[in-house]
DNA sequence: AGATTGGGTGAACATACGTTCACTCAAATG
DNA sequence: CATTTGAGTGAACGTATGTTCACCCAATCT
């Protein structure tokens, strides 16, 4: 981009995520291994990209080197960590993995009152999705954009997921009509309205309690409608 | 990518996707106005960003220079038609949005028999996909990936296309029993299935019948299982 | 017929990119 | 304590990019 700018543009709080140094001897005495300080650097690395996919870009369009600029590191670096750009991607699909499955964790924590279950699970999604927003971000922007091999990726992790959710559902004894084959295939629909819902959820305004509600409201409603689906089904 | 790669590497069939200068004067005689001229470049800018997407990558991803070089253009040419690769983007989800609510047209051209209908439905539905892969690959990968400004303008076709297809079944009478915001509510869950069904075709290998029955299988399955929650939908 | 318009050109620019290399110097190893 | 290891560095490379400009010349207008 050569446009002349004549400003450096760079406020050094959109850049430089991570300090450049992350304080070599942090407190007096705290001696941090090898180990430990790649993995963190390869941690920053992974949020950098994260950090940049949250201004709303995807994926395919981050450059190396404003990754590591981000991460607060030289680009040579980032060879010390993954091979390719690709390399990376496929991490973060792993990572965010990790993230989906906890949400599962999350909503048998939260025991389910046959009541209001529907609700109760919306509600605790939507807390877990704007505990953990780039990691949806990211999901969500690659499972059907970008590059194959990520979104094959992805894809998998979706899959795994949805299986987990299957098995769930049938130790909670629900929809005891449905063979396996038919539930799994109604997690996927609950899955893809999910992901549809992310989407919606992460592009609203901040501060919209009206539309949040409504977003809310459809994505409940839509829910409903795949479980009387469900019930309703005769092999 | 500077490595070394001795080769030119352009074949010159995945460039010049349309010939550079197009036959100035193809037959003897057919004097093409100005105006055809400029609308047929303008057709071959975007058909090359379609092009470069349909090769696996996001439209986020793309650089004018290559949309230019594909379209058989020299770069600067790029700024008489658009005034930006995101105007270039909003261009193409409007010709999309176009070529979805076609798909509308043609579904209802094929008169529905109200057995089988799904199935028929879903045959239009994979047919139409295979003559537009292009445009349903952008739709499909640009409604939650890449940028915020294209993101939001594929939703507002998406939700066109909801609207149109709410007031199709209100027209034929089928749901009866469901209030018009209903109805819409039921029409989104059909088109997130739909979206998310044309990412699975799109992705499959080309000689694998196998995989496609199954993936048909699942989406009428999926699309079943909607129409029957409607169907048991109280308000 | 003559003047005007405007889509397409080719060269030039400053900047950003991916990748390589020889290097440093603290932690790990013995 | 002496040696080895390897994450992070800084400079350099060749190439690609977005944008501008003055120019060309056929279709269009007068």
């Amino acid at each position: 981009m050569p446009r002349v700018e004549p400003a450096p543009v760079k406020p050094a709080e959109l850049e430089a995520l991570h300090p450049p140094s992350e304080a070599l001897h942090p407190r007096g005495e705290s001696p941090i291994t090898r180990g430990e300080r790649k993995q963190r650097t390869r941690a920053h690395l992974l949020d950098a990209a994260l950090h940049l996919m949250g201004e709303g870009r995807g994926f395919g369009s981050l450059s190396l080197r404003e990754i590591t600029r981000v991460a607060g590191v030289v680009p040579a670096s980032f060879y010390r960590h993954f091979h390719d750009l690709n390399d990376l991607g496929l991490a973060l699909v792993e990572e965010s993995g990790v993230t989906l499955r906890r949400l599962l964790r999350e909503a048998r924590r939260t025991g389910l009152p046959p009541t209001q279950m529907l609700r109760t699970s919306v509600q605790v999604f939507r807390d877990y999705l704007n505990a953990h927003r780039l990691h949806f971000l990211f999901v969500a922007g690659e499972r059907s954009g970008g590059s194959a091999l990520i979104r094959a990726a992805v894809r998998a992790e979706e899959r795994h997921f949805i299986d987990e959710m299957t098995q769930d559902l049938r130790q909670l004894g629900m929809m005891p009509g449905l063979n396996t084959a038919t539930l799994q295939m109604a997690c996927g629909l609950v899955v893809t309205t999910m992901m549809n819902a992310a989407t919606d959820f992460l592009d609203l305004p901040k501060d919209q309690p009206q539309l949040e509600r409504e977003f809310t409201e459809n994505f409940v409603r839509q829910l409903r409608l795949i479980f009387l689906g469900a019930r309703a089904w005769r092999e």
